[in-house]
RNA sequence: GCGCGGGUAGUCUAGCCCGGUAGGACAACGCCCUUCCGAGGCGUUGGCCCGGGUUCAAAUCCCGGCCCGCGCACCA
């Protein structure tokens, strides 16, 4: 086990699920301090990606119908049979391979495929045989109520959730485009073998954004504050560049201005949340990698001790998943955009006589009325029109209507938005912010470990100390954690063992600050601070201590700027 | 899912080959000491992954399971 990995799980970041059963790959529980980073980064999410757009945060269960992913293809992707030859240990996807080597349909079921395996005796390219069928069906089942109930899946992502809910959230936003939909919850994928450690989980937790805009408007008001950032990118023919995003779009690296922005974006908040800029690049997706709904997808990845890994996706979803839904659920989730300016157009009309139809037509007259309404015209001297009527068709000639032209006025059109995506793997960041905070340095010529969290990130962000553990410091330290606390600062404190081993301690842990009580204080009611990262200490008032506290913990601000150095 | 290697206090580890009282270090907790960076003293808590088998006796040998690591495969 890696050191890192030690000190998380002995200090309470996390620790492997059910344990005191034997444990269950795929699964982690979030200890203290593991749950109030991740609550923090998610925190810090929703200033960017919700409250800085125009968007806004709902919250759709995690438990779906089926019908949900027939729609959105997950299904199809998900419930596969898999076969894997014993001798070279290439997996197929069952049906396609009977379907390629026997021209049979077969049934997607173990049993259905073990049969044919068996009866046609199957064997791989290879001349090695086939091991037991088995599903890899990455989406969880279960039954929604009682008996056999119906079937339902967890959800594999948070997304269909905004899709599903499309209309409600256009009626929301006025039905003007752009906007985003964010979603911060569980989602489930049932990994054949997640490994890794955190890296891969059975149930993991993303926060995804779902941008949606006019499939012609793929830009962004505020590209501007991002367009000179130089990044890091990999595209998908390997090739690598350090540009500006502007430049990269002007090259047609980047598809469009859209997507740009939202590069842009996540990297200044991975930047914030802690991530190593050094550590951080834009890796195009292939085109044999991207899922099964995005035209173009760039991952934002972090070099860890696994390697270079996923943690964003961002992804150009045009309209796959409202077209979808729209085919399989016959609702119209279709925008009206207003033109600037109506469009006129001349237009050739049928007009009816109901005069003359009544009297020949009789019963069918108003029907044949409105089927002549209805008809499509070009020629203005028509001779005669034939109109279907409840399956019977009628030759009705021109004594009978006269074709007029109209000018009319198009104020719209309706369209399908195309939606962006990026999607945050939020336990991978949350790890990745711990690797690549981890430190060893040395003070006093002991070797410390420290965790070097952004202040805002700290699930701990001071800890009160009194310098010796006698009755007249404890009291003031308690008082002055009381204060913070008060003053919503999440304050510990501690009494235990020497001044040194408690630094130590919470230098492990990334409390950017330790307040200490110590001699002075009794008599001109000061304390001292000390930084974390360069173990300096300044001395301010007791009066002044949450203001200081609080600009401190919001920015990176040197502790020299606040009072007089104690100890250099 | 396959192959190889592992699983001993909170953490790291000795013992396993060759069956017979499970030992250490660090951490944690309490008391003492202590005027700023893992000091010291005394004391305390806590362990053989789970199930079955062999045996008078299993941490140790055998079988099965679970979990971890590595390689292959998988990761829309």
């Amino acid at each position: 086990m890696s050191e890192l990995m030690e000190m998380l799980i002995r200090r309470g970041f996390l620790w492997q699920s059910f344990e005191i059963y034997g444990g269950m790959a795929g699964f982690i529980d979030y200890g203290p301090l593991g749950n109030g980073l991740r609550r923090r980064l998610e925190n810090l999410w929703r200033e960017f990606f919700v409250i800085n757009e125009r968007a806004v945060e709902i919250d759709t269960p995690t438990v779906n119908i089926e019908e949900v992913f027939i729609a959105s293809g997950h299904a199809e992707s998900f419930t596969d049979v898999a076969i894997e030859c014993q001798k070279c240990g290439k997996v197929f996807r069952a049906d396609h391979y009977i379907k390629e080597k026997l021209n049979i349909e077969a049934d997607c079921t173990i049993e259905a495929v073990k049969e044919i395996i068996e009866t046609y005796d199957l064997k791989c390219d290879c001349g090695g045989s086939f091991g037991e069928p088995f599903h890899f069906n990455l989406m969880f089942t279960t039954s929604i109520g009682p008996g056999k109930g119906k079937k339902g899946y967890l959800r594999p992502e948070t997304a269909q959730g905004i899709f599903i809910a499309f209309r409600r959230l256009l009626d929301y936003f006025r039905g003007k485009l752009p906007f985003g939909v964010a979603q911060i919850g569980r989602a489930y994928r049932n990994e054949i073998s997640p490994r890794q450690g955190v890296i891969r989980l059975r149930e993991f937790n993303q926060a995804e954004l779902e941008y949606f805009v006019h499939p012609a408007e793929k830009t962004h008001p505020q590209f501007e504050r991002y367009a000179n950032d130089v990044v890091k990118l990999v595209d998908k023919f390997d090739n690598e560049y350090e540009i500006t995003l502007k430049e990269a779009v002007d090259k047609g690296i980047i598809a469009h201005e859209l997507l740009a922005y939202f590069i842009g974006k996540t990297r200044r908040f991975l930047l914030k949340a802690g991530i190593s800029e050094d550590k951080l690049r834009f890796r195009q997706h292939k085109d044999d990698e991207r899922a099964h709904y995005a035209v173009d997808c760039w991952d934002a990845e972090a070099l860890t001790s696994y390697g270079w890994i996923e943690i964003v996706g961002i992804a150009d979803r045009t309209d796959y998943d409202l077209k979808k839904h729209i085919e399989h659920s016959g609702e119209d989730l279709t925008v009206f955009v207003q033109f600037k300016e109506p469009i006129k157009v001349k237009k050739l009309k049928i007009v009816p006589d109901l005069k003359k139809l009544g009297p020949v037509y009789r019963k069918k007259a108003k029907a044949i009325a409105k089927a002549l309404e209805e008809f499509e015209v070009n020629d203005k001297n028509i001779e005669k029109v034939i109109v279907e009527v409840d399956g019977e068709k009628i030759e009705v000639s021109n004594e009978f209507f006269k074709v007029e032209e109209f000018e009319e006025e198009i104020h719209g059109e309706k369209i399908i938005p195309h939606v962006i995506e990026p999607s945050f793997g939020l336990d991978r960041i949350t790890y990745t912010i711990l690797e690549h905070s981890f430190e060893k340095d040395t003070v006093d010529g002991e070797e410390r470990k420290v965790l070097r969290l952004k202040r805002w990130m700290a699930p701990v962000q001071v800890a009160v100390l009194p310098l010796l553990s006698k009755d007249e410091f404890i009291k003031v330290s308690l008082e002055i954690a009381e204060m913070l606390r008060n003053a919503g600062i999440y304050t510990e404190y501690d009494d235990s063992g020497s001044i040194g081993r408690r630094y130590r301690r919470f230098d492990e842990i990334g409390t950017p600050f330790c307040i200490t009580v110590d001699h002075q204080t009794l008599e001109d009611r000061t304390v001292t601070i000390r930084d974390r990262d360069t173990t300096k200490q300044v001395r301010v008032k007791i009066d002044r201590l949450v203001d200081v506290l609080k600009e401190l913990l919001s920015s990176e601000k040197d502790i020299t700027e606040f009072g007089e150095i104690f100890r250099a």
